[in-house]
RNA sequence: GCCCCCGUAGCCCAACGGCAGAGGCAGGCCCCUUAAAAGGGCCCCAGUGUGGGUUCGAAUCCCACCGGGGGCACCA
């Protein structure tokens, strides 16, 4: 090892001096990171504003891109090589589009608030702002040394204050407004407050428990209808409570299994009064819109699961208690089937409708083992709250439930139904209760198999099903009252009958679901955005929240002595949320003039979730610095607006990873078309375009015990992996310190420079594609840079070695068709097929013009291809060349047409499709004419002799097939 | 269980329904070298996961299965 080391510095003074290896590139590269930062060259001037100049000079007249890459935290480990992938994807393709001369618009962030940056804090022990501003320097410094041609002066951290005082601004926009069913969008509240004093308007279903109408209410009741109106709004509910993380999560942020998507804690439902976004009043719109963007079908797909529309009806089903039990389904079709009704467990109505005594002949097993439904429904009550998380991950799917002794009726066959608890009914879906046809549905089988329920079918199965529930399509039996015959119909034809007939009875409506639901957006955290709201103390507004006025933004977060959140053993289910805020006393009581006089509030102590500051960056890059509104209208209409009718507008190209689908995706969407409805932005949607990036996975080794070593440790030999001497078993995994094959961009620019990073990178396959980091496949790249270096530099005397002599004619085809190639791999982001093309020139060159100068016309146009890729040596090339200009936006070589058809092109000759030799023809020679050449082929002619030729296909300038009869 | 993506040379990857190979790594040989390498040149290597189908012709389109990856999972 060390000997290795001793031979290969020894063997440095044989290298030719000016051979293009890793030192020369980092010297080059760090000249040209510093020119680029000194010149402004990526500078992308806005129409007005202080970020407009050079506007009118160079990108007036040309047309505008907006090129981001998903923001990363600024973890305390910096970034490894599988971050910059899409990055410098992004960097390509922004650096070409520059020189076909878009003016270009590029920059980086951090998301410094949430709870990565502030658990490293708590690991290390110091303040979350203090690691977070150090992380962020450290990334910076990689990002820079990768040479990205980002805007500097746009960079933002959501941590800043002057950035989250516009966080808390919007937050106020989507509080301080409603949502308009009938119109469609937001409006501000006291549009709806007026219409509502004007008595144009009445308060939404659910927003007035009081019983009377609007004019009659108090003002301390007006308000609290008001509130319920708001897209922001407190609510008592059951959510996700993480005593692990010591704080509540979304539903976005709560695994299947029913655990953090961060950290992997348990996750607990439990009643307690938090903040939401009424993001489902945007659920039909996230959906329809998703039609009219570029993205993954993947990613749109799972937006779609996520939002989970669901068409139906709603159907009243009275009961003997008085109270009606409104159920949601999506087969009305099928109510003929149904035998009985199931609650879920913390369903509001469950309490009115279990009874004190069994009713006569109550079955034994639906008593659950208690004497009284009372005490059966308590205890099932209690083991579902806690089975429904710790089992759910179990999978047994074994139905339980209780009869809570009380009957309903079903409306269509007027049939005496029994009423049950089940915990395999959700309380947040549809209504919280089911109409059971077991006949149609194959848990409502299992369940009324478990309890002898009985069972009609009203879709006829095909003839020789053997299976229990039929869901599939067939002719409805059994389905018919006095006023209603469904037999015979189809489900479609059949469901829609029923729910005329629903209206017309007064039994039901039409109803559309979706498994969306609201946002649950406030967390008991320290490090976040504040929220901008506060209490009064007394007054008969106490306890009412309200926003604090614009100019008191932004809500510093204050500085506390205990920042890290007060967490609970993982399955503490009693704990409380305690928010770290409520420990600074001082922050926590205000004195305020809000119109009424100076008056005593106190502050809201949740803080935002990590989310909140990636709902909006796109815009804040637009105009980081403007210190009036989050971001000039026509600063935004220029780079984000609409460009045609039906165009959602948005950033022009988005990449990051497809971790978040449903999480940033969905949010920022959400936020992006209140800001649109208020009119605050004029595009529809937030990101016009997004590519997935892939993974990169590195090798990690195991040893005999199952541990993972060191991967930088193992050597490879004798066709197996070592490390100490002792064999360890190769496998891929995610790159990180867990399996321990962290390879870092640092490692990589000591070793082979940034340009040639980049390059292979780029090279191992299409962008959004995952594949595996092969350490020892780098070295190509490398060779590559070194072999155009060599093209242009004389590596004994470091001079030019370039001349203006003609290109050979053969040399111009390739040339011509390899820039077209390279357009296409960068157009279609495959920046694997541009560097193999540029790479098949680089080899044709060296070969043709081993001995004399390499004609400039050839040389230049290489340069420009590989500037996107390999930004650093092309510029020093370009430099050396005699350009004193950065070629960033030079003109991208644009092929010549004329060498892009030969004179005489090969065809293949088929015989039965299979290939019995080819011809030479002229390139414009038409079908008969290759034909005739094609017979004149000896091994041809061999194949067709004597048999009979049925037909010919000879398709112009690709082939001739002769099918013989 | 359901849905989506992917299977081409030892490895990473190319190939408008038309001659399976552009490029790189590894391997072999040669040159340059006292020597070696991350220098240069040449060479070797698959018939496209399996089975059907459509077609004059399929890696490419369709169906089924196998293998790998990802998502969803009592959503009525």
């Amino acid at each position: 090892m060390n000997q290795e080391q001793v031979s290969n510095l020894s063997t440095e003074p044989d290298v030719p001096p000016h051979r293009y290896t890793a030192a020369l590139a980092g010297r080059i590269e760090q000249s040209w990171q510093d020119r680029w930062a000194e010149e402004g060259t990526f500078a992308a001037p806005n129409p007005v504003g202080d970020l407009s100049d050079g506007f009118a000079e160079h990108a007036n007249a040309t047309p505008k891109l907006f090129v981001m890459d998903m923001f990363p935290y600024p973890s305390g480990e910096g970034l490894h090589v599988g971050h910059p992938l899409g990055y410098i994807g992004t960097d390509v393709y922004s650096r070409y589009m520059r020189m076909l001369g878009h003016n270009v618009l590029r920059t980086m962030g951090f998301d410094a608030f949430g709870l990565p940056a502030e658990q490293f804090a708590v690991q290390t022990g110091q303040h979350p702002r203090v690691t977070t501003e150090q992380n962020i320097v450290t990334i910076s410094r990689q990002l820079r040394r990768l040479g990205l041609d980002h805007d500097r002066r746009r960079a933002i951290a959501t941590m800043d204050p002057d950035y989250y005082k516009w966080t808390q601004w919007i937050f106020k926009q989507i509080f301080s407004s409603f949502y308009d069913a009938a119109a469609d969008r937001a409006r501000p509240i006291e549009e709806l407050v007026a219409e509502l004093d004007a008595g144009n308007r009445t308060p939404a279903p659910g927003t007035n428990p009081y019983g009377v109408a609007w004019s009659e209410l108090t003002v301390q009741q007006r308000n609290s209808v008001v509130d319920a109106h708001r897209l922001v709004y407190q609510n008592e509910a059951p959510v996700n409570w993480c005593p692990g993380l010591g704080t509540v999560l979304s539903n976005e942020e709560v695994t299947a299994e029913g655990r953090s998507e961060r950290g992997n804690f348990p996750v607990f439902r439990r009643p307690l009064k938090q903040w939401k976004m009424r993001i489902t009043a945007y659920a039909e719109r996230l959906l329809a819109d998703l039609d009219g963007l570029d993205w993954p079908e993947s990613i749109k797909l799972m937006q779609r699961n996520w939002i989970g529309r669901s068409i139906g009806a709603t159907i009243s089903f009275p009961t003997d208690r008085g109270a009606s039990i409104e159920v949601f389904t999506t087969r009305p079709d099928t109510l003929f089937g149904a035998t009985y009704v199931v609650l879920a467990p913390e369903h509001p109505l469950v309490e009115e409708l279990t009874i004190a005594e069994w009713p006569e002949g109550t079955t034994e097993s639906w008593r659950g083992d208690r004497d009284q439904p009372p005490e059966a429904v308590a205890a099932y009550q209690r083991v579902s709250s806690r089975r429904s998380e710790l089992e759910r991950q179990t999978d047994q799917r074994v139905k339980s439930g209780v009869f809570l002794g009380s009957f309903a009726t079903n409306p269509a066959t007027g049939a005496r139904i029994p009423v049950f608890i089940a915990d395999y009914v959700l309380t947040g879906y549809g209504t919280g209760a089911i109409m059971a046809v077991p006949g149609q549905d194959e848990r409502d089988w299992e369940f009324a198999e478990a309890y002898a329920l009985p069972i009609v079918r009203t879709v006829a199965p095909p003839a020789g099903f053997e299976g229990k529930a039929y869901v599939g399509e067939g002719p409805a039996i059994n389905s018919a009252n006095d006023s209603l015959d469904l037999n015979g119909m189809g489900v479609a034809e059949a469901k829609a009958a029923m729910i005329t007939w629903l209206v017309d009875s007064g039994h039901g409506r039409a109803r559309t679901t979706y498994r969306l639901r609201d946002w649950l957006f406030s967390r008991q955290r320290y490090w976040g955005e504040p929220f901008p709201i506060v209490y009064p103390i007394d007054g008969p507004d106490v306890d009412r929240p309200i926003a604090v006025p614009d100019e008191a933004l932004p809500v510093l977060l204050p500085d506390v002595e205990d920042y890290s959140p007060r967490t609970f053993a993982d399955d503490d289910v009693t704990s409380e949320p305690e928010a770290p805020l409520a420990r600074a006393t001082d922050w926590l009581t205000v004195e305020l003039d809000l119109g009424d006089g100076v008056r005593s509030y106190r502050r809201e102590t949740n803080t935002m979730p990590n989310w909140a500051g990636s709902c909006w960056y796109e815009l804040r890059y637009l105009d980081p610095h403007n210190e009036t509104a989050f971001c000039d209208p026509a600063i935004e209409k220029y780079w984000m607006g609409p460009r045609h009718e039906g165009d959602p507008g948005g950033v022009d190209l988005y990449v990051g990873g497809a971790e978040h689908a449903v999480l940033h995706l969905l949010y920022a969407r959400f936020w992006h078309k209140v800001l649109f409805d208020l009119g605050h932005v004029s595009s529809r949607e937030p990101f016009r375009r997004l590519v997935n990036q892939g993974m990169l996975q590195a090798p990690a080794y195991t040893d005999a015990r199952g541990m993972y070593v060191d991967a930088s440790q193992v050597e490879s030999r004798d066709g197996g992996f070592f490390y100490d001497d002792a064999p360890v078993r190769q496998e891929f995994g995610k790159i990180g310190k867990s399996l321990k094959n962290m390879i870092t961009p640092d490692d990589m620019f000591a070793d082979y420079g940034a340009d040639t990073f980049r390059l292979y990178e780029m090279f191992t396959g299409p962008l959004d594609q995952s594949r595996p980091w092969d350490p020892k496949a780098v070295i190509g790249m490398l060779r590559l840079l070194q072999r155009m270096w060599r093209l242009v530099i004389d590596e004994q005397t470091g001079s030019v070695r370039v001349g203006d002599g003609p290109v050979d004619a053969a040399s111009l085809p390739v040339l011509n068709r390899v820039i077209e190639g390279v357009r296409e791999g960068m157009e279609s982001l495959r920046f694997n097929i541009a560097i193999a093309r540029i790479t098949e020139l680089v080899n044709h060159v060296t070969q043709s013009y081993a001995d004399r100068p390499t004609p400039r016309a050839l040389a230049e146009p290489l340069v420009l291809m590989i500037a996107p890729v390999a930004p650093h040596v092309a510029e020093e090339l370009w430099s050396r060349l005699g350009h004193p200009e950065s070629l960033a936006r030079t003109d991208f070589p644009a092929a010549d047409p004329r060498f892009l058809v030969d004179d005489t092109v090969r065809i293949a000759v088929q015989v039965n499709g299979k290939l019995r030799g080819s011809v030479a023809v002229p390139a414009d020679a038409d079908a008969v004419a290759m034909e005739a050449a094609a017979r004149r082929e000896p091994n041809v002619i061999a194949h067709l002799d004597g048999a009979e030729i049925r037909r010919v296909i000879s398709v112009p300038g690709k082939l001739v097939n002769f099918v013989l009869g």
